[in-house]
DNA sequence: GCGAAAATTGTAATGTAATAACATTACAAA
DNA sequence: TTTGTAATGTTATTACATTACAATTTTCGC
């Protein structure tokens, strides 16, 4: 296969799942570390880009860190509301938003291979505090 | 003022408008340094830092690098189509998009700070090679 | 089961990006 | 002249990501 998760991703993603808000590489490798044996920072990596190919965990870029997706089996298209205060993050899924990328795109000729959105500020707890 | 352009910043200014790609900080500080006296990083991202509050540059989280806008005294709003062959990058304005993008907003009572739409894939050229 | 090939994991080191902390300079305002 | 304020200079450190290679485990034909 070369592409299902194997005994060290499990820890990473699990961890993910159960804590839905942003973990950067070293954050998960501490984390994890302390319960059982040392892991080394290209192992959390190397678990991290397995799970991201499974679709299972995405990388926000504007915060050099990563989550789970909510639902099994399938991330939504790649689009989050990140709150710069609590770091939780809400990932919403516009078709609208997802066919004017491609409408955009096709005007300039451009082919997509991927993409990032992300809408940094503040979540409706975080408004009023 | 405090957010004027000094005389550090000017050179980092030119060299972005005058090469349309990605550059990251140290590329720019070691290009810079070339030219004249040493300049270290920190240095770089405070004229980044300026540069950007004042709409002239553009920092493009998932390739860690900055890009100068393209039109005088304003940024578009921030949606970039970035090739990964060439490193060009090309900044869209589609409104719409920023509408919908508000309207996602506003349906889970989140308040926008900023955003950042990067999209790669290849550019035209690039895709016949 | 046995052993070779392939994939995964372990370990150390290094590369790259960003910021912290603090000293100094430049210059305007009192 | 002294004081205040912003910008700049310098050194060091923190944070994020990858390279290189050894060791181990898994897979699969025999």
């Amino acid at each position: 296969m070369g592409k299902s998760i194997g005994r060290n991703d499990e820890p990473v993603l699990n961890l993910l799942l159960s804590n839905h808000r942003i973990f950067s590489a070293y954050d998960i490798a501490e984390t994890i570390s302390e319960v059982g044996k040392r892991v080394q920072p290209i192992q959390i990596y190397r678990s991290l880009e397995k799970l991201m190919t499974l679709g299972l965990v995405h990388r926000l870029s504007t915060k050099n860190g990563f989550i789970a997706c909510y639902e099994d089996g399938e991330c939504a298209t790649g689009q989050f509301l990140i709150c710069t205060e609590c770091e939780s993050v809400k990932e919403i899924d516009s078709q609208l938003l997802d066919k004017e990328i491609k409408g955009s795109a096709k005007e300039n000729n451009f082919s997509v291979a991927s993409k990032s959105i992300e809408v940094l500020g503040l979540c409706s707890n975080c408004q009023n505090i």
